[in-house]
DNA sequence: CGCATATTTGATCTACCTCAAATTCGGTGG
DNA sequence: CCACCGAATTTGAGGTAGATCAAATATGCG
């Protein structure tokens, strides 16, 4: 079905009904995918390092990949986890500044920069569409900042859950929503700037007041939004 | 000089030398200019709030503005400051995020979103130059991330000044730079998700172990970058 | 079923916060 | 030019949220 990794086979367009095209004529979607090649990629594989030359763009087809950055001594800052539709590496920088690695089982669409730029300047409109999501992903930043800036660990895990909820919803039923959460608590400790054991602290205190519940397969969890909502504004608390 | 505050008279384009307007024709600017007026706030002045309809796109022409956001019970935090040349406001959401408050004596542009739109549609290559802006500004924020997240107070302190010392250096020879702070305790302490004590603390330390020095008026300071460079990043340290 | 890895739970420690008081700064008027 | 005042900053002392260290489960895979 899809082509393996760093293989060049031309490919189909089904997977460019993403943000980036969503006003695209499938023409030019045609035309752009013919320009780049799918790879895949398992969990805990690097997509890219940062410091390593930036010469193509991505395009998340499938799964879930995440992005983050580290200081000398080895500290890490998840900066985003990041699925379909989403691109990576679009920045005009001569070399990445995250790295880049699969979360699940991951498939993406990767296009030489230089193309992908020629695109931009050709395509009418697809400037002002990157500069939305460009201006999204701004907001998106400044509301993790706030949170690590200025929440306590309870208020981030409800923010996190909560904006888990709003993305990855599958099955939404009044207050009850049940969500994948497909990271490990060490990713997720990393991007809430806590450690894993006052997240791990954190999800058991909200299981016990009946917040969330575990699912069973181990990556699903069942949530109550009101109160995930007020916890994670600091309008509500619990101990942890 | 300067039109005050509201007032609906044509401008000069002088102050559109900025980021945004670099690769522009003076005749486009010149038009942009025209649809727009010249607003100046005192320190302190709020310039709008977080919530008001955003129907306006600002550029600061001169001065230094704050961006923060509020929780419920009043914790703030500061996601950036901007300065001549800075857009405010082009994020395509219907009400502002941010309030804005002047930090100094601050002139501003206000043009309607409406009309900045159209000419984003119009301006061939202005779309393209708003991205590569926005990308720019997403770097930044990711930067701040990882300073959040994972960062020690005194290097959330060095890295402010070093990164302060790259945009706002009035005078650079070789390892010292004389650089302006116009901005309170109180703000950079918002901004870097401490409290003031903690960063008059660092900034003692910085003093007493030479690193920085306090200038006669307040608000200069003279800097030793390399040290400050391995402290921001944690190869270095000092007890606080 | 058993091992390797992830998660949870417990006990203690510490970086930074909070509360409080002393000092400095910037502006104002004599 | 200098004394005064309110606000900002600095400094000190003690408390605490979350980190760290350590051990006990749980989970998933061969």
């Amino acid at each position: 079905m899809y082509v393996s990794a760093w293989s060049a086979n031309p490919v189909s367009t089904d997977h460019l009904a993403s943000t980036l095209c969503r006003n695209m004529e499938r023409e030019v979607a045609t035309r752009i995918a013919q320009q780049g090649v799918l790879l895949k990629f398992q969990p805990d594989h690097v997509i890219f390092h940062e410091g390593d030359e930036a010469d193509s763009v991505y395009e998340i087809v499938k799964g879930m990949v995440k992005l983050y950055k580290l200081l000398p001594d080895g500290r890490r800052q998840i900066t985003g986890f990041v699925s379909a539709g989403d691109l990576m590496g679009l920045a005009h920088n001569e070399s990445f500044i995250h790295t880049s690695e699969a979360v699940t089982d991951v498939v993406l669409f990767r296009i030489p920069k230089a193309r992908f730029e020629r695109f931009i300047d050709e395509v009418p409109g697809l400037a002002r569409s990157l500069l939305i999501a460009a201006q999204d992903e701004l907001n998106f930043a400044h509301d993790q900042l706030l949170l690590l800036g200025r929440k306590t660990a309870i208020e981030r895990i409800s923010s996190f859950l909560l904006s888990m909820a709003e993305r990855y919803a599958e099955d939404v039923d009044g207050q009850e929503a049940t969500i994948h959460v497909p990271m490990r608590r060490c990713d997720i400790a990393d991007y809430l700037g806590l450690t894993i054991e006052t997240v791990s602290r954190g999800l058991s205190r909200l299981k016990k007041d009946g917040v969330v519940k575990d699912m069973n397969g181990g990556r699903m969890m069942v949530v109550n939004q009101d109160r995930l909502s007020s916890l994670s504004a600091g309008d509500d608390s619990v101990d942890l």
